[in-house]
RNA sequence: GGCCCGUUGGUCAAGCGGUUAAGACACGGCCCUUUCACGGCUGUAACAUGGGUUCGAUUCCCGUACGGGUCACCA
């Protein structure tokens, strides 16, 4: 009796299944997978509401790492569109460009335009079926049922439990529909009200479950004990069920998530046992977060106050991935740093990486360490790879700059080669951003003459004495010592001393040193007091364009 | 407020009962040096707090404080 009344229910709540639409046959459609012994099986599973952050790509990276890094392991994009109301046109297709565009490439899931793999559909919505089949197989077995609160009245439930400082939620004596009877249900429902299917909590929150977690250790967990929402009154499943389901017939193996997903583990738990299923390996990862000078204290990244917490800002900043890469492995395992200086020369592909390595504390985003790594990373790059990385940036955010450089690439790049490829080359950007302005003096078009940049203790009369006598000796060099030792003669000549040495030892025997007269001329030469090696410059600039520089400044 | 997680220098962190408590970034000093950058050396600076357990706790247990997360028909 009490069966064919649970029957009627099920049929009247899913019209689109038939009898073969078994778990079962699921299982049959989706078998293990055939990997070797240890492959993990990993996914990231965003919601396609908006723009990547930082948080995305770290937990997107350790995914990724934790598959690839086992052998023959399987990560894969699946999609959770599951609440439309938030749904940003074109989401998908960014996540897939921002993470390809950092190197992270799925072996199976979503793709820009369908599907790749045997374990789709990849988008949530589309599996609808999938859900309702556990579903209905939840409702037969008593762990699920509909409910037909109104938001209202979940509402003035919350209220009361406010007032009466009870835990909130649908539980215990606040789970009104739980107990109604199977006829009144499937009256309601053919009454046409709108309902939900929740889940029939079994659990006892004074009991606490042990729980080992990849990564935050060993955990204890209350029991379950709400009654929380598996299928939303227009038939797409919460999060909850979606999770489940997928993970379990995509054969996840490891799930790494975010730990704000840690106060609904023992959720998942009962769902999984109730579903039959064998749960995967659970790692929650930390946040990355920021320090918040107004508050004082840390905070997790906001897209709205933090612009580099937004994937977009390394794009058009012009950080080369594999910095940004660089800097979150080092937030990602501990010993990264350690193995990176051993081995300078390996894709960070080659490391060891390990889910327990992960911190179980958040960290804080800091900029001038990713600075120092980028540096480092542009460092170890070949001119032409600077270029290149230069010219791919400039070309889509600074297009004045890009047919600046891009007019002569070979000029451009001998720019790049100065103080690069030796034991310790020269760490001068940490993004491409940066390069514009160090570069100026070497086009006509930005160059710029500041006058203040002089040294104040050379007089104008040796200023233009320094700056003639160098333009009408002045020819190419065969190096650097060669060079030099024109302008030490040239100091010498108009009473500054070349010896740095004595002139350190008692400045005021000397009018001044070989020091202020290479700053004059490099001052006229570059318009500023800092640059690299000048030697290198003024070869680069030629014979012609210096002269003409010193003698504009000849007056 | 309930529940859960976390807490080693300014930041990231090693440490797993006995250490002079590593290292990296940042910061200061010195050296190298025609400037800058690089490089070398060096310095300042830390176990949130109170109780236990122990011969001995940064390490284990309990409490407190602080920080974070979460308590939706969002993920």
């Amino acid at each position: 009796m009490e069966n064919t009344k649970l029957s009627e229910l099920s049929a009247l709540i899913f019209p689109d299944l038939c009898d073969s639409d078994t778990v079962e046959s699921l299982e049959e459609l989706f078998p293990q997978r055939n990997l070797p012994e240890g492959a993990k099986v990993t996914r990231i599973a965003p919601s396609p509401t908006g723009s990547m952050h930082l948080g995305n790509l770290y937990g997107a990276l350790a995914d990724e790492r934790v598959a690839h890094s086992s052998g023959n392991g399987v990560f894969m994009l699946r999609i959770e569109d599951t609440d439309d109301k938030r749904e940003v046109p074109g989401a998908v297709e960014k996540i897939i460009k921002y993470l390809g565009g950092f190197g992270l490439n799925f072996d199976e899931g979503a793709t820009a335009d369908g599907d790749s793999g045997n374990y789709g559909p990849y988008r949530q919505r589309a599996r609808a079926k999938y859900y309702h089949i556990i579903a209905r197989k939840l409702l037969l077995d008593g762990r699920a049922y509909p409910c037909f609160c109104t938001e209202e009245q979940l509402k003035a439930a919350h209220d009361v439990q406010e007032a009466a400082k009870d835990n909130f939620g649908y539980y215990g004596k606040y789970a009104v529909h739980r107990d109604m009877p199977i006829e009144e249900a499937i009256e309601k429902i053919k009454n046409g009200e709108k309902f939900v299917l929740r889940f029939r909590s079994m659990g006892d929150p004074t009991k606490k479950t042990p729980f080992k977690d990849s990564i935050k250790g060993n955990l204890e967990v209350p029991e379950n004990d709400q009654d929380f929402v598996l299928l939303k009154s227009d038939g797409i499943p919460t999060y909850h069920l979606a999770h489940i389901v997928d993970d379990h017939f995509m054969r996840t193996t490891d799930v790494i998530r975010g730990e704000e997903w840690l106060s609904t583990l023992a959720w998942h738990i009962e769902l999984w046992n109730a579903c039959g299923f064998k749960r995967p390996r659970y790692s929650h990862t930390s946040q990355v977060l920021k320090f918040d000078e107004e508050i004082g204290s840390k905070r997790k990244m906001s897209k709205r106050k933090d612009p580099e917490c937004s994937l977009e800002f390394y794009y058009t900043t012009g950080y080369p991935r594999a910095s940004v890469i660089e800097y979150l492995m080092t937030l990602l395992n501990s010993n990264y740093e350690q193995w990176r200086s051993a081995n300078p020369d390996k894709d960070y592909r080659e490391f060891p990486f390990s889910a327990n390595k992960m911190s179980p504390s958040g960290a804080l985003f800091d900029l001038a360490k990713l600075n120092d790594i980028s540096k480092n990373v542009i460092a170890r790059m070949s001119a032409e790879e600077v270029y290149a990385g230069v010219s791919e940036w400039a070309k889509e955010y600074d297009p004045d700059f890009y047919s600046l450089i891009s007019r002569d690439p070979a000029f451009t790049t001998a720019i790049f080669a100065i103080g690069r490829g030796g034991k310790k080359p020269r760490k001068d950007f940490a993004c491409w951003a940066e390069v514009k302005d160090f570069i100026s003096y070497f086009f006509e078009e930005t160059f710029a003459m500041d006058e203040n940049e002089y040294p104040a203790n050379v007089s104008a009369e040796d200023r233009t004495a320094i700056l003639s006598e160098y333009a009408q000796n002045y020819k190419t060099e065969p190096d650097n010592n060669a060079w030099f030792e024109t302008v030490k003669n040239l100091s010498e000549k108009l009473g500054f001393t070349s010896d740095m040495k004595a002139y350190k030892a008692d400045p005021t025997a000397f009018k001044g040193s070989v020091a202020d007269v290479s700053t004059v001329i490099r001052v006229a030469i570059t318009g500023r007091q800092n640059s690299p090696d000048l030697f290198a410059i003024c070869n680069l600039l030629g014979e012609d364009t210096v002269k003409a520089r010193i003698s504009a400044e000849v007056k």
